[in-house]
DNA sequence: CTCCACCCTTGATCAGGATCAAGGTTTGTT
DNA sequence: AACAAACCTTGATCCTGATCAAGGGTGGAG
């Protein structure tokens, strides 16, 4: 693991179908064979349901473009967002019957899906995808656990200074390293309500909160949804977070 | 992966030595060799250190005996347990060079270590490992998510309660099923500070919540740590929780 | 073009849990 | 036995974020 290449990249399915034979130089044919044959696309529109807690799940999948949420809710109506699934991220579990959680489309989403039995059946024969499961596995239960301090111990404003950052942070992955100095712009994906969701807050504290960081000069709106930060170590400072944060591994 | 009988079962390892060899029958004879060539075992203290966060992570290992947390804290001292490890539970992430949380002792505890770099190799190596491996971290995952509801939703009582289950059911894996009507007795193996930590709250509240619970007869305390439950079914209402929560697999 | 649904903002008030403070209990040490 | 240190409980007060309420965009459907 660590830095050794995958030789079966699942996250590679956001570029489908190319991408998967571009990364499996490695893998037996019959192998590549089998993913290619399990895959499907399916499309989803903005607010649709994608699958419901209790549901039987005949796939997994993972997400190619597009962004949905995982989420949980109470009897009495409470929910709380457990996962944000954006392109490249896996959905299900295997070997899970039922669907634990609710997942939304919140934007138009197309998912790449494999019929559960046959892929389960490729972790099993294929070290690699068990290798490479694993891995994303770990990196979502480091995302779940800094969510945790997030819920537990943030205040509301360090809950969306956060939020925009981690939001920033995805995809800017794609941007230069070097245009850390101007201006990052960001599109917010979500609502008001979807971003209370996520943060464990009502939707009028986060409106309050993302008017009051641009009162500061923290941000800049254009729009509802379009952020613009100035100045970036201004916006994580206001996170609560270690400066020197993400140089752990 | 699902009830298929899993080949190395690291869990076992909370039984060492024998164990590994019991559920290894399908082991590779030199595989096992390696598990038995690198395990060693450790002893804290309650309070002690584990790991800092930050630390050169030598070992990965699995907790024996005892209770440890894993926790992390923000710079002016605000602290969020982000896992509880119980024996059986599995410490450090195989590929990660320094560790990203604090662990802590807080009973005794008994680790059996894995030097890392042979314990990656060992996941390489064997399908089964990594296997095994993924369905621990999915576990944790969902664990995780279901923190992440309590944390962002619930009440400071419902936390409370859904504490209480979460180790009464931990506890309870051990005993015969039909003690379900008998009063359920469970010894808190924590602070009153350290659930606090555990469910983002203070210890006052904490320790208010609890004399709320004992109040109004939810449960009995007998001395500060144990706990008994007259009536499970009256606990788990006041969790919050779905009534038939569990089924979902 | 108009209307409606949805999303967002802001204000006023309320309440749950944090904070500050004091004292009690248990455990282990000399 | 006396004492100290840790741990726990309870009270008083404060404050952050929830709740209740009203109104302002904005975009799509007819």
């Amino acid at each position: 693991m660590g830095d050794q290449q995958p030789i079966v990249d699942l996250k590679s399915c956001a570029e489908c179908p190319i991408r998967h034979k571009a990364v499996c130089a490695r893998c037996e044919p019959h192998e590549l064979a089998d993913l290619e044959r399990m895959k499907s696309y399916r499309s989803y529109r903005p607010g649709e349901a994608i699958v419901w807690a209790g549901d039987d799940m005949e796939f997994v999948a993972s997400v190619v473009t597009g962004v949905a949420t995982l989420s949980q809710t109470m009897e009495d109506g409470r929910t709380q967002m457990v996962g944000l699934l954006l392109p490249s991220d896996f959905i299900g579990r295997p070997g899970r019957e039922k669907a634990k959680y609710d997942v939304t489309a919140v934007s138009d989403v197309t998912l790449c899906c494999f019929r559960k039995r046959p892929f389960e059946g490729l972790i099993a024969s294929t070290p690699a995808v068990s290798q490479r499961l694993l891995e994303m596995a770990l990196d979502e239960l480091d995302a779940a656990r800094e969510w945790m301090l997030l819920l537990g111990r943030k205040t509301a404003r360090e809950k969306i200074a956060s939020l925009i950052a981690i939001i920033a942070r995805r995809s800017e992955a794609v941007k230069s390293p070097e245009a850390r100095d101007t201006a990052l712009e960001v599109d917010l994906p979500l609502t008001r309500e979807t971003m209370a969701d996520y943060l464990g807050l009502t939707l009028e504290t986060v409106s309050r909160q993302i008017s009051g960081l641009k009162r500061d000069g923290v941000i800049q709106l254009n729009g509802k949804r379009h952020v613009i930060i100035p100045d970036l170590d201004a916006l994580l400072a206001e996170t609560g977070d270690d400066s020197d944060g993400g140089f752990l591994s």
